[in-house]
DNA sequence: CCTGCTACCTTGTAATGCAAGGTATATTTT
DNA sequence: AAAATATACCTTGCATTACAAGGTAGCAGG
C-alpha cells in the first residue's frame, strides 16, 4: 500500500511541535542533545534524530532562548548541557498556551 | 518585542495540521476551498489564506484523496466541490489517530 | 585494536505555508 | 452604466523546517 503520503505527513505535523518538546524537555532543569533524543523517542509519533535536533539546539542559542556549557563525561566526550533563558521560559509558556488553544480548537472542528 | 520566532513557530506549526483540518472539513459531505477557508478561519490559531488551501486541494486531488466537480453557484464564479474518495476517509482516519496520540504523548511529556 | 556506545556536528534534499500577485463572475452602490 | 465589493478560483517565489547521510572523537570491554 501507498503510505508515501502519510509518512511525510508524520514528518511535517513534527514541524514546529519539535521545539515546543524540546523546550519542554530542557525546562525542569538543564539536559543534553543526546539525552534528550533518547527521552523524546520513547514519545510515540514523536521520534527525532540527531541530524534534527542539533541544528534546533543551535538555533535555540542563536536566538538567545538557551544557555549552554559544555561539561566532561566519564562515559564518553563531553556533554553540552542547555538550560532555558528567561526569554526562552516566557516564549516556552506561550508556546505552550498556543498549543493547547490549538489542540482544543481542532477537536470540536 | 521580537515575536519573529513565535510567529515562525506558529507557521511551522501549522504544517501538516492544516491539511488534517482540510480533509476533517471536507468530511461530511462536500466543500469547496473558499468555503474551507472560512470555516478554519474561526478557529483559533488556524488562519488560512487562499493561496495556502487551492494548492493543498490540489494536491489532494493528485493524490487521490479526494473527487472534485464544478458546479455553478448564483452567487459568484463557479465553485469546485471536495469530497474524500475512500482512499482519503482511510487515510484520515489514520491521521486522526496519529494526532490524538501525539497529543496524549505532549501531554503527558 | 576493534567493536560498540556515547556525543557532538554539517551538508544537501524534499516538502510545506504564505505573501503577493492574477483572473473572472455576480451583486450592490454611485 | 461605471465603479466598487464580495465571491471564487489559481500560480509563482521565498523562507523555513525535518531528515538522511555523512563525519569526528572519547570511553569501555573483550
Amino acid at each position: 500500500m501507498d503510505e508515501r503520503f502519510y509518512d511525510n505527513w508524520t514528518t511535517q505535523l513534527r514541524k514546529g511541535l519539535l521545539e515546543m518538546c524540546i523546550l519542554n524537555a530542557i525546562r525542569p532543569g538543564r539536559a543534553y542533545g543526546y539525552e534528550i533524543v533518547r527521552r523524546l523517542r520513547q514519545i510515540e509519533g514523536l521520534v527525532i534524530g540527531e541530524g534534527t535536533i542539533y541544528p534546533i539546539l543551535s538555533r535555540f542559542h542563536r536566538e538567545g532562548l538557551v544557555e549552554s556549557h559544555l561539561e566532561e563525561s566519564s562515559e564518553g566526550p563531553a556533554r553540552k548541557y542547555y538550560e532555558l533563558s528567561d526569554r526562552g521560559k516566557k516564549l516556552l509558556k506561550k508556546m505552550n498556551a498556543t498549543w493547547e488553544t490549538i489542540v482544543r480548537g481542532v477537536q470540536n472542528l
